[in-house]
DNA sequence: GCACACCCTGTAGCTACTATAGGGTCAAGC
DNA sequence: GCTTGACCCTATAGTAGCTACAGGGTGTGC
């Protein structure tokens, strides 16, 4: 198939796949006379598998080591793979923290204006205001030791 | 001060400083007679204003936005800097719930190899095999009208 | 006159694509 | 034989927010 037939049965756009071949991540498909891409029926199945790892949110870098493994399933332990997703998870749960801890800032500061303002006494600028002259401010409370409320 | 000033008062790296002016977020300072930059101690306020709005993971152009409020706090009413924010927070969150989806896909995963295994037999290889061959997946169950575990 | 810390501009790199520009191929229809 | 239109090709630049060079100039102390 084409490589248009292949985007279509992946749900993946056609430059996509072209940089994913660039980027080694699926392998070079034979060419037709004329230069055109020709695509196996297992080529489907690889786009697959990396479009799947990608929706979990993996980097191409170790989507390229899973592809490794699986291509050539050696007798070896599978020790890399679950350390693999170990990271991910990990990686995913600080991102969340952090966000978290961005969404708590961000819901101090728009505690500080609700009824309608002119922009000199918004206070959520008079806050970023005097956080940037090193005061303390709404958004990001002294964490040292002491509980936000508590 | 200098440049190198700036950076150890704020904390921002000095090729970040000029970035930020090239990026028309902080104003060009005054130079010496041999090029070098020249800041004055408003810059300081200026890029803690820019450091304080990044670390709320604002994007640039907001605050390219909220800065120019704050420069020219004009008497028309700030709805836009709530606006501003009450976007931010919406996109925090909505961040937050994508990766919360995606740290239980990845555990399901994960939770498909526990014991020792070869890396022809792991469990995780196997799951996002089935899955490129377009089977269910522990990682992504079938979320039409069925509750998980329920 | 040299070493060294600091400054300058300009450009390339990072991630994972996406979007052009500028061209070639192929089948159908007239 | 020619055109039209869908498809394909390569190469390059753009996205966000920096970071990291290369290749050079400046300023001060010894």
């Amino acid at each position: 198939m084409q490589i248009g037939e292949l985007a279509r049965q992946t749900g993946c756009e056609v430059e996509t796949i072209r940089y994913y071949e660039r980027e080694g991540l699926l392998p070079a498909p034979a060419r037709s006379a004329s230069g055109y891409r020709r695509y196996e029926p297992g080529h489907v199945e690889q786009l697959n598998f990396i479009r799947h790892c990608r929706s979990l949110g993996m980097s191409l870098a170790d989507i390229r080591q899973l592809a490794d493994y699986h291509r050539h399933p050696a007798p070896e332990p599978c020790d890399r793979v679950n350390a693999l997703i170990d990271d991910q998870i990990r990686r995913v749960h600080s991102q969340i923290e952090t966000l978290q801890q961005l969404e708590r800032q961000l819901l101090a500061l728009r505690g500080r204006c609700h009824s309608p303002h002119t922009l000199a006494d918004c206070g959520i600028l008079k806050t970023l205001e005097d956080a940037s002259s090193g005061e303390p401010c709404a958004c990001h409370p002294p964490a040292t030791g002491k509980k936000i409320a508590g």
